[in-house]
RNA sequence: GGGCGCAUAGCUCAGCGGGAGAGCGCUCGCUUCACACGCGAGAGGUCCCUGGUUCGAUCCCAGGUGCGCCCACCA
């Protein structure tokens, strides 16, 4: 499939890109079909959000895997590399109710239905720009098996899931204290929140003693849910209230009277030391509440204004001044100070978030936890990097129950009925009757559930389940899962024992967690800080691969600036290449004899391509990409190009067969090792090669050879160094100094002062006396280690023979 | 308040017990027939500070300083 067009000199990836990524999609090159004769490996890429526009973190995410689905696409396995987007509650439902606010209406005057159909409608509009984005990215993922987590197979995954742990008891409903969003109307986790600091005030209150000896002073920011308290706590060792314990206070405004209590949750230090309880709306005092059996009465209303009596309606800053009044006029009104301090805030409509009691659906995490930390000790299932292995165990060790009830619209609605009598029926599809009462008079719970309850599924709910799907029968278990940290709660956590409970086998073996990607300057990119960078306005102007080789570059281990220098080495990377493909292509039209590398420059580039593929195998089998990155410039640059083809140039142009015959194996080498990071450089210049049967995509990933002669260019190397010091010519003799002659052209080269090698003779001097300056050293000759002693030794002889060489005048 | 991580050349970062490195930038020399997104040479560094362990520390340990991220109910 050789295809003769004309190199230019300079590789522009512009339209080349675009035509593979169709190329590749139209042979069909990225499906995956179950084939028992083959070993699979799985690659369930993160589905994003529908709504989302890719940002350099999802660039990153899905360079590092495709980069290992496509080396082992070529090492042979049946690669499934899955795409897909999920449904994304609460995030949706916000972009469609801001375009309903445009358009001068409202999800609640559209009412449930007409908004769920507005949502479908959108989705189809704005849901294939992922995709769009993903093949414009190069990644090979098996678009023909897209999936959504609202697709009608998908829905029956969720239902079963939620039935399962229904049925195990696992799913209750409570009465907790939960983070409410008046905006979204809805609980949100913990997770789904934000911290800000504000400027607050913080009010120091009298609080009098039931009795009339005196008063407790409490320190509050929010005096507006004083109608609430059912208590004042203190804490158990603190002197200056241990005798009021037991005793009665009476809350201001409502005349309540209610009790001191002692709790070790208390901060002595802060405020007063005395602390009013409100468990209807703080989430400490909820805690303290239960466990003194306390009321849980609530002064504020769902939507965020005031509920208690002689307050109804009023916003909360209101009634506020009017409980300070109230106060102010009894006295009981001690200080007012400003204060600083954090407050939660809904991530997607900044909202302040009200802590209220609601009645939610729960699921415990006592029994579904158990095994996955089984597996994460054993490192049957690993992280990487290490710290995030640990970070994993530590957050799963401590998950509390996971709140999976939302009160929004858009997501999957619970499959629980229930009659007028109060009974619930849960079953998968819909009851013609209560199961307890045969009442026909159903309603469905209007709570939908929490968005990650169905990505939990996505290893094995994307190939099937819960049908006994061939798909699923070959290409479950999965193995590698790339993901950004924020999520490993979230998201690995429940994959892993979904996965566990449901098919008794784990979902992936390997999750790499990638870094984050910071703007140039440090600070995170974000649209609100303007610091964000469009992958896509990247890959247009310098290409996919040079944009994946930047990202690349950089190591797992720590959140890594974005760099445009990094980018531009691939760049560069890609040009070399493309031009030591064309001084190959060129200078070796015609038929091609049979490979014979017989001389050494050949023997030593085909030994340096087996030693480097070795270490790419290392590196990408341990996540390393940083030093795959820097291995294959190396070898492309210095060895590859620098020192085989000037090498064996001459030669190449003279016509000599064997020469262009190896010439064309190791460039057909380097191609292959180079693909998974460069896929489309790659790939146009194989289709340079004469006769290819296959796309480089399919091609097979080479035998790494011998290394024997990996050295073999050693003394050249040496001399070519002392000789662009000193312009000393050394003595060599044969191959060496034919190589020597073509690669530094010593005739070509300025002629060397006097004073360039008395210079590099005083540098070998200096390293001769520290070289044996540390053998004479005798502590250090008996207590360092044999070998480091040896290359000690070596190293002295080398430098010895080097000033030899130059002559040690 | 917990947890994790980072401080190495002008910039971005690698190295992590025995010669201080890469890429970019900078200086100098190359109109060498694949490539100037090139080739060659070079300048540039108390490897954050203070102690400790060691024959030997950029690397290990302790403390300090300065950053970053994640988590957390100080009202």
């Amino acid at each position: 499939m050789s295809e003769t067009k004309e190199m230019q000199p300079r590789y522009e990836p512009a339209g080349v890109e675009e035509r593979w990524q169709r190329t590749w999609e139209d042979e069909g090159l990225y499906r995956a079909v179950p084939d028992p004769s083959k070993t699979p490996f799985v690659d369930a890429h993160p589905p994003p959000n529908v709504t989302g526009e890719l940002h350099m973190g999802h660039a990153l995410q899905l360079a590092v895997g495709d980069t290992i689905v496509r080396m082992k696409r070529m090492q042979g396995y049946n690669v499934l590399f899955q795409p897909g987007y999920d449904h994304a509650g609460i995030s949706t439902q916000n972009a469609v109710e801001k375009a309903l606010l445009r358009e001068g209406t409202s999800r609640q005057e559209l009412g449930r239905e007409k908004f769920e159909a507005r949502v479908w409608e959108w989705l189809h509009e704005y849901g294939g720009k992922i995709l769009v984005q993903f093949r414009r990215m190069g990644a090979s993922l098996d678009y023909s098996r897209t999936r959504f987590t609202m697709d009608e197979a998908y829905v029956r995954a969720v239902m079963r899931f939620f039935v399962h742990l229904y049925r195990k008891g696992w799913i209750y409903r409570a009465n907790r204290i939960i983070n409410w969003c008046p905006y979204h109307q809805t609980s949100l986790s913990d997770l789904e929140l934000v911290h800000v600091d504000v400027d607050d005030v913080l009010s120091t209150i009298r609080y009098p003693l039931a009795d009339g000896d005196g008063h407790i002073a409490i320190a509050t920011v929010r005096p507006a849910t004083i109608p609430a308290d059912v208590a004042v706590a203190v804490h158990p060792e603190d002197d200056r209230y241990k005798h009021l314990v037991g005793r009665e206070v009476i809350v201001p405004w409502t005349e309540q009277r209610v009790p001191v209590i002692a709790d070790e949750r208390v901060e002595r230090e802060f405020g007063t030391g005395a602390l009013k309880i409100t468990p209807g709306h703080d989430p400490t005092d909820f805690a303290i509440g239960r466990d003194h059996g306390l009321p849980e009465p609530s002064c504020i209303g769902l939507d965020g204004l005031v509920t208690a009596a002689g307050l109804e309606g009023l916003t909360q800053k209101e009634a506020e001044e009017k409980i300070l009044d109230w106060c102010r006029e009894r006295g009981l009104l001690e200080k007012r100070e400003s204060y600083r301090h954090t407050v939660a805030l809904c991530e997607r409509c900044e909202t302040r978030i009200e802590p209220l009691i609601s009645l939610q659906w729960w699921c415990s995490m006592e029994e579904l936890k158990r095994r996955p930390l089984e597996l994460l000790r054993a490192r049957e299932i690993v992280y990487h990097p290490e710290s995030q292995h640990r970070f994993a165990i530590d957050s799963l060790e401590n998950a509390p129950d996971w709140n999976i009830s939302r009160q929004i619209w858009w997501g999957h609605q619970l499959p629980v009925w229930t009659c007028p009598d109060g009974h619930l029926t849960v079953q998968e599809t819909e009851p013609e009757a209560c199961a307890d009462c045969g009442s026909t008079e159903l309603t469905r719970e209007t709570d939908v559930l929490d968005t990650w309850f169905s990505s939990a599924l996505w290893p094995f709910a994307t190939l099937g389940w819960p049908d006994d799907t061939e798909d699923l029968r070959h290409f479950y278990p999965g193995h590698l899962q790339t993901t950004a940290r924020e999520i490993i709660r979230l998201w690995e956590n429940r994959m892993i024992f979904s996965g566990l409970e449901l098919l008794g086998e784990k979902p992936f073996s390997d999750v790499i967690i990638h870094s984050t990607v910071l703007a140039p300057d440090g600070r995170r990119m974000s649209k609100s800080l303007g610091t964000g960078i469009d992958p896509l306005e990247v890959i247009e102007r310098y290409g996919t691969d040079p944009t994946r080789y930047g990202l690349l570059k950089n190591s797992l281990t720590q959140d890594v600036r974005f760099s445009y220098a990094a980018i531009e080495e691939g760049a560069k990377l890609a040009n070399k290449l493309w031009n030591a493909a064309r001084l190959i292509v060129t200078s070796c039209e015609g038929a091609l004899p049979a490979e014979r590398p017989a001389s050494l420059e050949e023997r030593w580039i085909l030994a340096r391509l087996s030693q480097t593929q070795r270490e790419v195998e290392r590196l990408l089998g341990e996540f390393d990409f940083a030093h795959t990155t820097d291995a294959l410039y190396h070898l492309t640059f210095d060895d590859f190009c620098d020192w085989y083809l000037e090498a064996v140039k001459a030669r190449l142009y003279d016509g000599d067969a064997d020469a262009r015959a190896t010439a064309t194996a190791a460039l057909e080498r380097l191609l292959k090792l180079l693909h998974p990071l460069l896929p489309h450089v790659t790939e146009e210049i194989w289709s340079h090669l004469p006769e290819r049967e296959t796309r480089l995509i399919v091609a097979p990933w080479p035998e790494a050879g011998g290394e024997e002669e990996a050295g073999a260019l050693q003394r050249v190397q040496e001399s070519a160094q002392v000789f662009r010091r000193s312009g000393i010519v050394p003595q060599l003799e044969g191959d060496e100094k034919r190589i020597f002659d073509a690669v530094v052209k010593p005739e070509r080269a300025p002629q060397r002062g006097g004073a360039d090698a008395e210079a590099e003779r005083a540098r070998l001097r200096k390293e001769i006396a520290r070289a044996e300056g540390m053998l004479a050293n005798e502590r250090f000759v008996e207590n360092a280690p044999a070998e480091v002693v040896a290359a000690e030794r070596e190293k002295l002889e080398r430098y010895r023979r080097e000033l030899e060489a130059v002559g040690d005048a």
